[in-house]
DNA sequence: ATGCCGTGGAAACCACGA
């Protein structure tokens, strides 16, 4: 079973893009972020044509987040991230397909730090830690993934002394995901690379993708069921070279039947 | 080192992204 994250910065501009790439890698389940498309504006009919139920959250201008799978309807667990009623971003839905649980995350960015964006991505990140710590309880296999917007280490970054004061790199950022995955969760990129150079974000200018200084921030966090049952692991980086490509690659991983 | 590009929505520029 193949599990794919990909942020895709505008889900109608990027519709080509998506659907190209859909019937190329052939994902069951996939998680989508940065929709920037209100409710009713996503893409339904064309997502069914490619053969995908979804689910998702959707939002006017900014963030959305969603669920694709080909494999049965995703049954929708959680909308929205708890803890504060006063967050009306959409960046967190969450579905069981085939009896995984998977969320699927678009946490902020943050900039710029210090200041009220990197406090509310400080606070998200608190209240992802909590939902996950009772995901953890669950005696099945669960998936956290989607674009973090957190480097976790120095690896993870093509110039890390550049990006030291930046909100996706800050030792409070950095700590907060520590934090998250030593509760018991597996990166599963870093899991089975643990010393490439792996980039699953590469900025629109100054040549970004073509000199490689990429970014990673797309993450797959595996409870140990799922890492039990992990085959493969990786990143769509030619998607990236595409033309009207998202800024983000996808990234996807392998795990083996029950 | 930097929104230099890209997207969406409103308005013919602006907010936002990482």
């Amino acid at each position: 079973m193949k599990i794919a994250t990909y942020n895709v910065n505008g889900i109608n501009g990027r519709l080509p893009v998506l659907l190209r790439w859909l019937n190329e890698s052939a994902p069951d389940v996939v998680c989508l972020q940065e929709l920037k498309a209100p409710q009713e504006k996503f893409p339904e009919q064309a997502i069914k044509d490619a053969g995908y139920h979804a689910i998702w959250h959707g939002q006017k201008s900014w963030n959305g987040v969603a669920i694709l799978s080909r494999s049965g309807q995703p049954v929708e667990t959680q909308r929205g991230l708890p803890g504060d009623p006063e967050d009306v971003h959409s960046r967190y839905i969450e579905a069981t397909v085939n009896d995984i649980t998977i969320g699927c995350l678009y946490l902020p960015n943050g900039n710029p730090a210090p200041g009220p964006k990197f406090d509310y991505k400080l606070a998200w990140f608190e209240r992802l830690t909590l939902h996950a710590a009772g995901l953890l309880t669950l005696k099945r296999p669960v998936i956290l993934t989607g674009d973090y917007n957190v480097m976790p280490t120095e690896k993870d970054v093509y110039k890390p002394e550049g990006w030291v004061n930046d909100a996706l790199f800050r030792p409070e950022t950095r700590a907060a995901f520590k934090k998250l995955v030593d509760q018991g969760w597996t990166d599963a990129i870093r899991k089975l690379y643990p010393n490439d150079t792996i980039y699953t974000f590469w900025d629109y200018f100054r040549n970004a993708y073509e000199r490689n200084a990429g970014l990673r921030i797309d993450h797959f966090l595996l409870n140990a069921e799922t890492d039990r049952r992990l085959l493969a692991a990786g990143v769509d980086h030619h998607v990236r070279g595409w033309e009207k490509t998202s800024d983000h690659a996808p990234v996807w991983i392998e795990i083996k039947a029950a």
